[in-house]
DNA sequence: TATGAATGAGAATTCATTCAT
DNA sequence: TATGAATGAATTCTCATTCAT
């Protein structure tokens, strides 16, 4: 009989598929895409050298599809929440709210995109360049509607987006790097609100 | 410039020594730590591989060096702008002028201090660490004086720092991806200030 | 055409068996006995890798099988062209229009065999010459015969015989390797005839 | 002081590079080009690893290196033999005489040119192919200046080259099979010279 | 001091083979 | 019978580091 490839083996294979770019998403954030090693991954995941190859076709596919999801998956949940409310200052709380979320429950994610340490692999320096530039236009689309409004003071939008992102994985990272992030998590998020009203002089209407 | 010997007695040796250790910047800050190698740095200073061991102990040792020689650098001259002036305003002004200004011109030093694309390397992972933090306090006592003054409004000053930090980071960078980063330096630095201004939200007296 | 299985009984099985070898034979013959992988040989079969190793022990068995089906197919081939006929000239037409027709309409059969690539592999090493030594044969049979009735003139029959086969091999490869052999083939085997005859130095009776 | 690199060091490098050629085609030819690994040339060589790819860039190159080299040295010897003497006769047997003497005592050379087992590398094939070519040519340009005096009978003298290139070769391979080359190698050269000239129908004049 | 040949541990990747289903 | 997921030994190649000159 010639064993079903359509139920279990193929969910177990996903399932199994899904643990590896888990495990994957973990050694990278820690170590860096140089740093890890194929070894690291697959230690992590407890399989056996060859299996990573019967998943991913090498280090460098892997990590790039790995870092576009991992950054679509972010960039989605705080597009959403800005995307649900109405006026700025519910927009950079729900935004931040959404960012601070995921750094508290997928800190890996969070690290994938922020430290990465890639350097010299113009794949990947690529990709970086293009999130830097959606994570910013993230921010900027709330301000250019304000500006509209009169909410906020004329301004560079794009240069204050940046400003903004910067800013903020600035103080992501560092809660990050708190020995218990989820103690300070809600300060650093007020803060985080705070900063941004003010700088980009948000009047209320 | 950075590693300029004060002692003039081993100028000889110095000099060779500064030659690739200049080198040295320039390549870690293209290729990241992990892909740059020991041949591309003493081909970069037009030695042997055999000199570079005779200058120095191993490739970590020299990064570690290098990135604190550069973040003296590059921290001494903010601080120093910034020291020499009495109000925010001002203070902004200088320290990011001076920031700009190394960025414009000795672009390596800001590109190995921000990317460097270190992970996982334990001694590196630690100074960046100390580099982050002193390059937030430079800007925070500025901060804590105009506080005492009443001339900001109440804010955790510490946590304001850290955002005009990655702020300030993040416009930089950006600035120097651009093709020809002096003919938007000028505008970049004033929305850098203004944005500061904004952010915490100097009233004047 | 080798591996028919005159036994009707275990046709299923066979037809999958033979669908392999055949498979194997045009995978072996265009990539090389190393360069040739398993996978290859299953793709082109059409079945997955499992099945390969429930029909086969493992490569290299099998492409001693395989070489050794393909050897005896073109050596009894040609043989039995060269046995039907009377007098050298025919013997020699006879054998090489049959083994040109083998090469132009089983190419991986001749590729197999003249070009394998083999190198190293003890076992095949040992076939290759043994391969080698029956060509031969075929081809000294018939000047043994002749010189005894002094249709040739006195010679070591056994090198004249290992010369006449490299030289065929030679030709034969030679018309392979062009872009349209059948429009070459009855040239290159009136050429290979009478090339032949004058080299035993044939003189009629 | 800066250690001399032009005097012995230089001499003493190219020693050892040689030294690796020579390793290096004993093991080719042993093995054929993908059976035989860089550990095999290196342990030949009584070096490490890394020193192989300090003189070369990879397997490949150094093998088509190697396969250029030793099939100029063939054919110009056996070239140079051919170019000396005047008549057909004389141009068969020093040719060939040439070419016994490189397999009786490089036999390497030999094997690696005719062996090879290369399959599936087209730069590989490719010099493969062009070395037949080469080959071919040197016997029928002899031929070519006989048609053109009447000294051998009408033929089409490329098929006739190539089929004494592949006859030679093939008599070449079984001499260097036997256990003691030597003792057979003038009874084998003197029926190659007289193969030749019966296959061309040599006349005299 | 300066050189660069030499080393070998370690990384990525391949592929024959096994075995649970 | 048939499948294909899983394995890991083996291979090519890199690169930090050493050391004789």
């Amino acid at each position: 009989m010639p064993y079903q490839s359509t139920d279990q083996t193929r969910q177990k294979k996903d399932a199994k598929r899904t643990a590896m770019m888990q495990a994957a998403v973990r050694v990278f954030a820690e170590k860096g895409y140089h740093a890890a090693t194929i070894r690291d991954v697959v230690n992590a995941a407890g399989v056996a050298i060859g299996t990573f190859y019967f998943y991913f076709p090498d280090k460098e596919t892997l990590f790039v599809y790995l870092y576009e999801e991992t950054a679509d998956f972010l960039l989605q949940a705080i597009q959403q929440a800005v995307t649900g409310r109405a006026t700025l200052p519910k927009q950079f709380a729900a935004g931040l709210q959404s960012y601070v979320n995921i750094a508290l429950y997928e800190p890996a994610v969070v690290q994938l995109l922020l430290v990465g340490g890639v350097g010299a692999v113009p794949a990947l320096v690529e990709r970086q360049a293009t999130f830097r530039e959606r994570l910013t236009a993230i921010w900027q689309r709330p301000l250019d509607t304000a500006l509209d409004k009169n909410q906020i003071i004329p301004q560079n939008t794009r240069r204050t987006a940046e400003a903004l992102a910067g800013a903020f994985d600035e103080i992501v990272l560092n809660l990050l790097n708190l020995p218990e992030p989820e103690m300070e998590a809600d300060a650093a998020l007020q803060d985080m609100i705070h900063f941004a009203l003010r700088a980009v002089a948000y009047t209320g209407h």
